[in-house]
DNA sequence: GATTTAATTAAGTGGTTGCTTAATTAAAAA
DNA sequence: TTTTTAATTAAGCAACCACTTAATTAAATC
């Protein structure tokens, strides 16, 4: 199980949403959001943890979660490499900056308002 | 079947990365890479063409294969806004922005020399 | 037309996956 | 101590997945 795989599952991206949004959600905060079992959760909450794309800090009865934003951002790293593959191939080059600027610059507007 | 799932194999991730540092390569230069059948390559390129990371031409007998760099950019654009997320989570900004800092540096100094 | 080349599709299979229900563990509350 | 709450682990299963070999399709070459 790594990275990407622990991605594929749509289940375990909205709960990294979640967590992304959140400082920390317990078990039950994060499976009160969802139709299927709480023990389907937990399944993909282990699936989690064990590619550390999340924490888990025992705190009596509870289980309090929270995103590893590094282990997100190593996987960004991957499409960062793949834009400078196809961006250093000099027959792509124009086409390329074309639909890359358009998305850039939908990104760029609310990124820059950090406060 | 969709864009993170087709990217939860590690076969198809190589045949992306070889994708986009190349303009384009036919199915046999493509599973010429790797120790797996070519009917298994084909049916990663099937997978690859259903979600549209890739084109395909037909050429003759020849299947040419090119990235579509548009997806790519979806993709990515879902870590921007995961992101944008714990980013304005005003609890985590100190920790988040210099983990991010960090990568950051790593990253930009090698995509900064586009000639 | 027969043979070769390029590639896909078909069929089969062992292992994995995402769900379920059942059972267990740990801590708090009564 | 018993009951309740929180969560995980165990067990089961149908569907899926990544591989294989077999078969087929399409185009070029002889």
């Amino acid at each position: 199980m790594d990275l990407f795989t622990a991605l594929a599952d749509q289940t375990r991206r909205q709960i990294l949403e979640m967590l992304a949004q959140n400082k920390e959600l317990s078990a039950s905060e994060i499976y009160a959001h969802f139709t299927i079992s709480p023990q389907a959760i937990s399944q993909h909450l282990k699936v989690l943890r064990e590619v550390k794309l999340v924490y888990v800090e025992r705190r009596a009865q509870l289980r309090i979660y929270r995103i590893n934003t590094e282990a997100m951002i190593e996987l960004e790293s991957w499409f960062q490499k793949m834009r400078h593959y196809w961006i250093h191939r000099l027959d792509a080059l124009d086409e390329v900056l074309a639909a890359e600027w358009k998305e850039i610059q939908k990104n760029k507007t609310s990124e820059d308002d950090v406060p």
